[in-house]
DNA sequence: TAAATATCCGACTAAATTTGTCCGATGACT
DNA sequence: AGTCATCGGACAAATTTAGTCGGATATTTA
């Protein structure tokens, strides 16, 4: 079920961006070298990010990206969200819109998918930006 | 992330040999009739359950299929592994021999990948299909 | 003003995965 | 012998993944 490099990356470009918080924007460039990333691949994926309203952008020399709110404020679920869809095994129970399950018997997965679907957004839907920079820097202090 | 239908036709299918578990084999035709799967797909899916020795299969007139196991000794997890791969949001955390991430600064998304990886299994790994069936029998009888 | 920097936008593509369908062979029961 | 049912493999359309590339646009700097 991995994720796609999609939401991996992803993250770790607005991990980047979170550590640059206040510091003016930041070059596609440099998230790309830091974290890894092919650059012209990052670049749709921050465009993505950018379109649901989490980063914003400066064009021009000495431009880059920027979040558009504060590490607090964003949730890896947000982010996850914009790029992978749903974090949810089933429709059913991504969407309160969903259409149910139309078998007679009742479907006999819901519950399962239910208590899944909670589980993950109990952790991804609290964890913020912040957290991650937080425990990072706690890893390295550790060393 | 929605998982795809190979997970969830095929734990559909195993919910339905848990119900007739003790009770001898019962043909696919039947499960893809009850649970409205496409027999032929559901053929291949079975065969990996069959590979995973979860299932097992009597051949001929009044053949099918039966657990292997009693529902009590298979989790949701043990189903969904073998038709999804594994159930963790990134390679890392999925397989203990994986190989670390090679970036100078560590990784900074594995903390995420973790806490999602636990908790998932933190799930599936306890729910067994006869907590399925239980779930099940109690919810009809509140109707 | 020209050059350099950097985002923006859309097109394109190879490869893998998903979601099946189909068919013939094999084995077992009546 | 005939029927039921699994077994195995081939085939394929549609979608997704994981990028690559080129050119247009905006902004700063020299």
């Amino acid at each position: 079920m991995i994720l796609s490099t999609k939401g991996r990356y992803g993250l770790k470009a607005m991990f980047e961006l979170g550590l640059q918080y206040g510091n003016g924007p930041i070059p596609l460039k440099i998230i790309a070298e830091r974290q890894n990333i092919p650059e012209n691949y990052l670049e749709q994926l921050i465009a993505i990010l950018r379109k649901a309203g989490l980063v914003k952008s400066v064009r021009g020399a000495q431009g880059g990206y920027l979040m558009q709110r504060s590490p607090e404020e964003v949730t890896v679920g947000q982010v996850l969200l914009a790029l992978e869809g749903p974090m949810a095994p089933a429709e059913c129970v991504a969407d309160p819109e969903a259409p149910k399950c139309k078998l007679a018997s009742g479907c006999v997965t819901r519950g399962v998918w239910e208590k899944i679907n909670n589980s993950i957004h109990n952790v991804i839907d609290t964890m913020t930006l912040q957290n991650m920079i937080e425990d990072q820097v706690s890893s390295i202090e550790k060393e």
